[in-house]
DNA sequence: ATTCTATAATCGGTTTTAACGATTGATAAT
DNA sequence: ATTATCAATCGTTAAAACCGATTATAGAAT
C-alpha cells in the first residue's frame, strides 16, 4: 500500500469512473486499473463493484476511503507543517468563495497579500454546494459561503457575520431614500438576478413564491460586479445580501418581508495542524467581517 | 512521498542509525540513505543532522515523525478494519506482557484461542519499559504491565485490578499460615528475585532500602514459573504480586509494611478503529481481572 | 437485431525507479 | 597512525509503474 495508490483510489471513488479519474491524475486508464487492482489484492477486498461498463464503490470501499483520506491528510499536514516551520512561506492557500462574499474576500486577500507576499492564493468562485464538495475532496483549504450547515464533524464552521437581503438600486432611482420596500412592490419592477444558481437565489425565489408573487427577472448574471454595473444604469433593480454592495452610485433598501438573514461563514477541515497561512487569513476575515463584510 | 519512505524514516528515527535500520527493514544501507534523502528533498527539510558518522533527528524530523506515524497508522487501520469486515479474522494480535501478569494472560489467551481459533497471537514477554517502547513504535497492539502511567494522550490506559505484594513460600515452610510478615523479618531469609530488571523488583528494593535493610537475594531468575518451582523446594522465599501465584504447594503471606499495591493495566494506542480481536481480548482480560487476576 | 459508444480489463513493451554491491569519505576509537 | 564504523555516492540490475493498443462487455441508438 502506497500513498500514490490511495490517491488514485480516492479520485476514482470521487468520479466513479476510471477513465475520467485517470485523466485527472495524468495517468492512463490502464495504469489506474492496475493500481486499484493491486490495492484490492493487498487489502483482499473489492473496493469497486464492476457492473458492466461502470464501477461503483463497494461498502468496503466506502469504509476504507475514510482511512485512505486520513492517511493522505496526515502526510500532507506533516509536509505543510514543515513548510510553515521553515518560514519560507512558499505555500499555497486555496479558498473557495461564493459570489456574495466577494467583497469580504477581496478586502481580506488584499491585506493578506501585503503581509504574506510569498504565499500563493488560489481563489475559486462558485456555488456553495460545489465549493463544499471540493473541500470534502481536500482540494480546498477553506470555503466562504452563506448558511451552509452540514453537520459533518470533520469540518469546522465559523460564522463571520449576518446580513439581511436588500434591494439594490441606482441612487437616481425613485426608490432611493426609501427606508424599506415590500416584495409586492418589487414584483412589478424590472429585476436582475445576480446570483443565478446560488443559494441566495433560492431564498429569494421562495420568498416571492410564499406570497404567491411572480416577479419577472429580466436578466440573469452570475457575476456581482457586472450585475451592479448594470443596476447603476437605472434600468434594473437587483436583490443581494446587503454587505455585498458598497458603492456611492448604489443604494440598498431593506426588504420589509424577508426577515431571514444570511449568515456568512467560513468552513474548513478539522485539522490537528492548521496552516499558519490559513490561521492568518481567518483572522483577517474575522476582522473585516466585524466591520460589516 | 510514499508510505514506504515514511516507514523507512521512522525506523531510522527509532534506531538513530541508518545501517541498523536498513538491516531491520531488509534493505541495504544505500537504499535507505537514498530514500531518506529523497524524502528530505520533497519536504525541503533535513530530517537528520549528519554529524560525522552519526545521524541525529532534527527538530523538524521529530515534528514530522508525528505525522508520518499517523499517516501510516491510518492506512493500517483501514486495512485491518477491512480484514475484520471480511470476518475472515486472519489477523494477528501482538500483545506485550510483563512477567507478573503471565497468569492473567494465559487464562485470557486460552479462552481467546478457543473463541477465535483463526487469529494468530504473538505474545512478547519483557520488561514494561521495553514493551511500552515497542507499543510506541506500533510493533504491538497492546501491553499488559504494572503501574506504567505515562500521561501520553495517544494511549489509552485501562486498570484491570490492584494486587498487593506478598512473600511467597512453600506450604511446608515455618511461615505457612502466618497472617503477615515484616520486611525486617524477611531480611534474614534466603530470598529469590523472580522479576530481575522489572519494575516490581524496583519497588521491592526501594521498600527494603527505606528501612535501611539489606536483604540477601540468593538467586535471580527472570521467569516466574521457574522461580515458583524453586520456592516449592522450601529453600527460598520470593516476593511477588500476590495474584501471580496460585498453587496448592505455595502460600502467599502479606507483607505488613508494603502498603503500596501494584495496579495491573492494559495500555493500547488510541485508535479510532479498534481491531475486533483487540476488543474481544480486552473483554476477556477484564473478566478474568475481576476474578482477581 | 445490429451497430455504435463508453467503459474497464488485459497484454506486451518501455520507462522509471527502487534496490543492490562496491567504493569512497569522514570521524571516532584504539 | 591505524582501524573500525558509519553515511554518502556511483554504476548496475531488477522490479514495478506506466503506456498504447487491443479486447471484452454492457448499455444506447439505430
Amino acid at each position: 500500500m502506497e500513498l500514490r495508490q490511495l490517491k488514485y483510489f480516492l479520485k476514482a471513488k470521487e468520479l466513479n469512473n476510471f477513465t475520467e479519474a485517470a485523466k485527472e491524475l495524468y495517468i492512463t486508464q490502464s495504469t489506474l486499473s492496475q493500481q486499484i487492482k493491486q490495492l484490492e489484492i493487498e487489502l483482499d477486498t473489492l473496493l469497486f463493484n464492476r457492473v458492466g461498463k461502470r464501477v461503483t464503490l463497494t461498502e468496503a470501499g466506502a469504509l476504507f476511503a475514510q482511512y485512505a483520506q486520513q492517511s493522505i491528510k496526515k502526510s500532507e499536514e506533516g509536509k505543510s507543517m514543515l513548510s510553515d516551520l521553515n518560514n519560507l512561506q512558499t505555500g499555497t492557500l486555496t479558498i473557495g468563495v461564493t459570489l456574495g462574499l466577494q467583497r469580504l474576500f477581496s478586502k481580506a486577500v488584499l491585506e493578506f497579500a501585503l503581509r504574506y507576499p510569498r504565499i500563493r492564493i488560489e481563489a475559486v468562485f462558485g456555488a456553495s454546494h460545489r465549493l463544499v464538495k471540493d473541500l470534502e475532496n481536500m482540494e480546498m483549504d477553506m470555503v466562504l459561503v452563506f448558511n451552509e450547515s452540514l453537520d459533518n464533524p470533520n469540518y469546522i464552521y465559523h460564522s463571520l457575520f449576518d446580513s439581511p437581503l436588500a434591494m439594490v438600486s441606482s441612487v437616481h432611482s425613485p426608490y432611493s431614500g426609501r427606508k424599506s420596500i415590500t416584495l409586492k412592490e418589487m414584483e412589478k419592477l424590472p429585476l436582475l438576478v445576480a446570483t443565478k444558481g446560488f443559494s441566495t437565489d433560492h431564498v429569494i425565489s421562495q420568498a416571492f413564491e410564499k406570497q404567491g408573487l411572480k416577479p419577472t427577472f429580466h436578466m440573469e448574471i452570475n457575476d456581482i460586479p457586472t450585475a451592479l454595473e448594470l443596476v447603476k444604469s437605472g434600468n434594473w433593480h437587483s436583490i443581494l445580501v446587503q454587505t455585498s454592495v458598497l458603492d456611492k452610485d448604489l443604494v440598498t433598501i431593506p426588504i420589509a418581508d424577508i426577515k431571514q438573514k444570511r449568515t456568512a461563514m467560513l468552513i474548513r477541515m478539522q485539522d490537528t495542524y492548521q496552516k499558519k497561512a490559513m490561521k492568518a487569513f481567518q483572522e483577517l476575515l474575522e476582522e473585516y467581517g466585524d466591520e460589516g463584510g
